[in-house]
DNA sequence: GTCTATATGCTGATAGAC
DNA sequence: GTCTATCAGCATATAGAC
C-alpha cells in the first residue's frame, strides 16, 4: 500500500466520519461519499470495502483509543477520585481531537454490523469495548466511594449522568469552540463529581 | 373520524415511535411500519400522509408537552432552585410516560423536513420549540444565581450537561423499570444540581 | 485508480379493484 | 379501509474499458 493510497483512505474516513455525523450513518449514501471526496462512487470501492467498512473503520479505534485511555488512568497510582477527573479531563481531550469520529459513539455505533458468517462481528466488538469501559468506570467509582471521596450513591445512575454528558459534549463543544479547555474542564468535574463529594 | 379509525392512527405512530426509536427514521421504512401494525404499506396510508407525516406527529407533541411543563414551573411562586428541581422531576414523569417518543427527541429530530413550499416547516417548529425551552431554563438556572443557591458558575456549561443527561434518561430507563422513581428523581436532584449550590 | 454502464433490490408513494 | 400491482427513483455494489 502506497503512502498516496493512505492519504486518501484517510480523507475518506474522515469526509465520511463528517457525513455520517450530519446526516447519520443511514441517511448517508456511497454517492454522497463519493462526491465529498471528488470522485464517482464506483472508484470508492478502490479504497474501501463497504459503506459498512468505512463506518467499522471509524468507531473500532475510536472506541480503542476510549478504553487505552482509562486503562492507563486505572493502572496508575492515583487516589480514586483523582482517577475520575483524569478520566474526565481524558474525554475531553479524546472529543476535542476527534470531534467528528467521537460524535458517532453515541448513536451510529447501532449501524454495526454483526455478520457472524463471515466472522465479522464489528457490533459485538464495539459493544464489549464500550461494556469493559464503563466496568472499569464504574469499578473506580466505587473505589472513590469506599476510600471516602463520594457520597454513597447509586453509582449506576451517577455513571449515567457523567457519562451521558461527557458523550454529547462534542456537540456542546462545535458551538463554542472557544472556550478555554482549562475552564472547561474545572467546570465539568465541578458539574460532574461537585454533588456527590462527601 | 371514527373512533376506530382514530386508535388506527394511535397504534400507528406507537408502532412507528418504537421503531425510529430502534432503527432510527431513515433506516425504518414505511414497509417495517405496516409490518408492525398488521397491513400492507399500502393500507397506511389510509391513515397517514406520509412517513414525514408520523415523524411530526410524534416529535411535535412531545415537544410542546416539555414546553407546557417548563412553563408552568416558570409561572410557579417557587425560588429558582425548587423550580430547577421541578423541571427535573417533571422531566423524570414526562420520560416514563411517553419513553418511545421521547427516545426520538435526541437524534431523530434531525430527520424532520422544512418543506417552505407547502408551508410546513416542521423542523423550524420543532427548534423553535427547542430553543424556548433552553431558554426558559437558562433563564431559571441565572435567577437561582442571583438568588444566592447556584454558584457562579459557566451557566451554557451547567445547563447542558444538565440537559444531556436527562435527555437520555430513556435509555437508562429502560434497562431499570423498576427502580423507584423517588430515589431516581433524588439521585438524580443531587448529580445534576448538588455540584452546583453554594 | 478512475471512469461508464449496469445489476439487483429496496424505497416512498399511488392507482384502482373489491 | 384493505388489498394487488406498479411506478420512478435511489440504494449498494460490481464488471470491465481505459
Amino acid at each position: 500500500m502506497t503512502l498516496k493510497s493512505k492519504n486518501r483512505q484517510k480523507e475518506i474516513l474522515a469526509r465520511s466520519a463528517r457525513l455520517f455525523r450530519k446526516k447519520g450513518y443511514a441517511a448517508t449514501s456511497i454517492r454522497d461519499i463519493a462526491d465529498a471526496v471528488g470522485m464517482k462512487s464506483a472508484s470508492l470501492y478502490n479504497h474501501i470495502k463497504s459503506k459498512q467498512d468505512i463506518l467499522q473503520r471509524l468507531l473500532l479505534p475510536i472506541a480503542k483509543i476510549y478504553v487505552t485511555s482509562i486503562d492507563r488512568v486505572n493502572d496508575s497510582n492515583l487516589p480514586a477520585i483523582k482517577k475520575l477527573e483524569q478520566i474526565i479531563r481524558d474525554q475531553i481531550i479524546i472529543t476535542i481531537e476527534n470531534p467528528d469520529a467521537v460524535s458517532l459513539v453515541p448513536d451510529q455505533w447501532f449501524f454495526l454490523e454483526n455478520n457472524e458468517a463471515e466472522k465479522n462481528n464489528a457490533y459485538d466488538a464495539y459493544i464489549q469495548l464500550r461494556n469493559y469501559y464503563e466496568k472499569i468506570f464504574l469499578k473506580i467509582f466505587q473505589e472513590a466511594i469506599d476510600e471516602g471521596d463520594l457520597k454513597p450513591v447509586h453509582i449506576e445512575i451517577a455513571c449515567f449522568s457523567i457519562l451521558s454528558t461527557l458523550r454529547r459534549l462534542y456537540s456542546w463543544f462545535a458551538r463554542h469552540r472557544t472556550i478555554d479547555q482549562k475552564i472547561l474542564e474545572q467546570e465539568l468535574i465541578m458539574n460532574l463529581l461537585g454533588g456527590l463529594r462527601t
